[in-house]
DNA sequence: AAAACCCTCCCATAATCATGGTGAGGGTTT
DNA sequence: AAACCCTCACCATGATTATGGGAGGGTTTT
């Protein structure tokens, strides 16, 4: 019997839920609160649900916190968000704060019950239109990469900093004098507007380069 | 008229998709090849198609390597894998490199042609299991640091580093003397095997620490 | 061909960093 | 209490960096 527990402010969409869960064969949903907080106060009292449809937009706590701290605290338990945001940043924050499904409320309930069930079984559920917004976080880098203007030598000489070489090493990874290094440096640093090699790796590693 | 190309070097399969897809109203499927570089030859010669099936798997250049050359070239073409693979790599490269959708080869016919609905609509067509992958990598990051035995004063100096500051703006910032900033940088430097700031900082900011 | 870059190299100096040793005070564990 | 770790601090030295000059040879742009 898989348990599944609700927090919604709306109390018609909530009671909406949890009546056609409690209805459907292999599943209870004994618990449906509206705030975060009585949540994790119900889960310390009783045995925990194996699954939790969550809100973001809530009164106290937000559910993204939520799902931080419940993770937290009861690893075990799925977390799907069911929540009328579609923005990047709210489907990113819950997925980074360990939630496992995102479906957009205009869901249909038996959607959102063959959700909870791939939920369950180890899918991710989530709205075509969200996996795409997920998927473009894997391609946004590159596009965002804004060209430096550094040459290709220079290039090479960041990468030598990166790595962690000393002036010296750089110097023999490209069989170039020392002083050389040095003068690659100096335009870097004036082109990056920086003055040390731990601005240019830190900008280099953050993909700002 | 949805236009669809194919690229899967099993003949069975391919003739199967081709020809289940041509009988689908308002979807056309031209071109079915077993190659990257034949599909890159078509490309070239004839208007492109609206989206591709790709495989992984394949004779010549691999389909990973394929969807970032296509991509590149043709950046409106949507590009679904269609492979056997489940695996975390295999997943993560396609999509950094510019696939919208991956899909399981056992996917069935109608699925696929409704996936393709998806893909062309804004979609991003995955099945659960892969869904659940790609999610994992928004959460790995976190289980995976593995504890670097620094104290948290420690770690406020590398934050310090990080930052691009010097030894006397550590000391400043946290308000110490620049020789515990030093000491403490040393032990750091032990703990961490590693013996410059720049090693600090590309470990920190790759997320060893 | 002149101008504008880029890569290469050299010289020089002040600042910063890397490393060593030593030791004090506070907190925790045994 | 003894042992231990963390934090802090001072001294000292050699290595490396940061920054300034200047200069020759190559390529691309104007």
């Amino acid at each position: 019997m898989a348990v599944i527990g609700i927090v919604e402010d709306n109390k018609k969409i909530r009671d909406l839920i949890q009546r056609f869960l409690d209805m459907q064969e292999g599943m209870s949903c004994p618990v449906a609160v509206d705030s975060v907080e009585e949540m994790l106060d119900h889960l310390e009292k009783h045995d925990h649900p194996d699954a939790i449809l969550m809100d973001i937009q809530l009164p106290g706590m937000s559910g993204i916190k939520g799902i931080e701290l419940i993770k937290n605290k009861y690893p075990e338990i799925e977390i799907m968000m069911l929540t009328i945001y579609h923005d990047s940043h709210k489907i990113f924050d819950s997925l980074v704060a360990g939630a496992s499904g995102y479906l957009l409320k205009h869901t249909s309930l038996p959607e959102i019950k063959e959700s909870i069930d791939l939920l369950l079984t180890g899918g991710a559920p989530m709205s075509p239109q969200i996996a795409r917004k997920v998927i473009q976080h894997f391609n946004k880098p590159q596009p965002d990469k804004p060209e430096s203007g550094l040459t290709s030598r220079e290039q090479d000489i960041v990468n030598g900093l990166v790595d962690g070489l000393s002036y010296k090493l750089i110097a023999d990874r490209f069989d170039i004098s020392i002083d050389t290094v040095r003068a690659h440096i100096r335009n870097i640093y004036k082109k990056l507007h920086v003055n040390s090699k731990a601005e240019v790796i830190a900008k280099s590693l953050r993909g700002e380069i």
